[in-house]
DNA sequence: CCCTTGTTTTGAATCAGTCAAATCAAGCGC
DNA sequence: GCGCTTGATTTGACTGATTCAAAACAAGGG
């Protein structure tokens, strides 16, 4: 059969091309890549693959739903193909490690801010940050350098 | 008598300078400014101030606890200087505007995601993004364009 | 199989933000 | 009030993520 790839980038309306099903199978394995770490995935199935050319594929894949972009402050955009199912983020400040939390209250219901100042709002995102098992455990050893301080809820 | 913003300084352990002034008094103008705004404005108080001094004393002033960095996905860094009282924000996703919302379920109950996955949460940020009233409404004509895409919740 | 059109490549450029060394000044102690 | 100490600002160069533009290329319809 013809990948399950090929058959999402074609009912999106775009072509399938070699580029395109090496960066989709880095983001499976990868669940919250970053560009670079998609450039460097993708070349074990396509050598030449070229840092502009991921960009490319990445703005085709989030303009055709297949994928999301997260941006994290203070760290490069991340990409997850978890679309449409409403789900939000936790962070850790120390390693950067990113995992994915299903939305605590319902449906969509952070889709309301308790005074929308006029605003026509489609899309609540929530970013939870902390520290992950493995940096604030005993066996804590800030494995990298904190990418964002502060601390109000 | 001494600015109230001095006071603030020197209660953060911070030195009273021009600069950290000036900046302050931008922010209090600006409630969502961006760095170059800030450099633009301070330099009506201050006009040799350059760009690499706002950036230390907005270090400075986010590090003391008096001000707050938010990065809205796509957008350079904006400055404010509500803190610690648990606000979020809404995005106009054509101009840019920034809009503060009270958090919409009480005290601090965002911090609670349904599954940590075995994280300590110290911070919730929500970020609601749509269109401001000058963008939706009958008049609109998408002053700006686009920032971000997308639209789940 | 060829043509059209969307993709990728190549190469250069932008923009926000950071780093380091040297100068300068806030504010403490005398 | 004076000078010293230490933190703040200036100056200038630099990084890293991302984007732009034009040319070469290939997917897939006819």
């Amino acid at each position: 059969m013809e990948t399950a790839w090929a058959h999402e980038l074609r009912g999106a309306g775009l072509r399938v091309t070699r580029p395109r099903l090496a960066v989709l199978s880095v983001l499976a394995e990868h669940p919250h890549a970053d560009a670079d770490t998609i450039v460097t995935g993708a070349r074990d199935l396509h050598p030449s693959l070229s840092p502009q050319a991921v960009y490319g594929v990445l703005k085709a894949l989030v303009a055709g739903g297949i994928a999301r972009r997260i941006e994290p402050a203070g760290a490069p955009a991340l990409f997850e193909l978890r679309v449409g199912d409403n789900h939000h983020h936790l962070v850790c400040r120390s390693c950067g490690v990113v995992a994915d939390v299903d939305c605590a209250v319902g449906a969509a219901p952070c889709l309301s801010p308790s005074d929308a100042a006029g605003f026509v709002v489609d899309e609540a995102e929530v970013v939870f940050w902390g520290l992950c098992s493995v940096c604030h455990g005993p066996n804590r050893q800030n494995h990298q350098l904190d990418i964002r301080g502060g601390a109000t809820a």
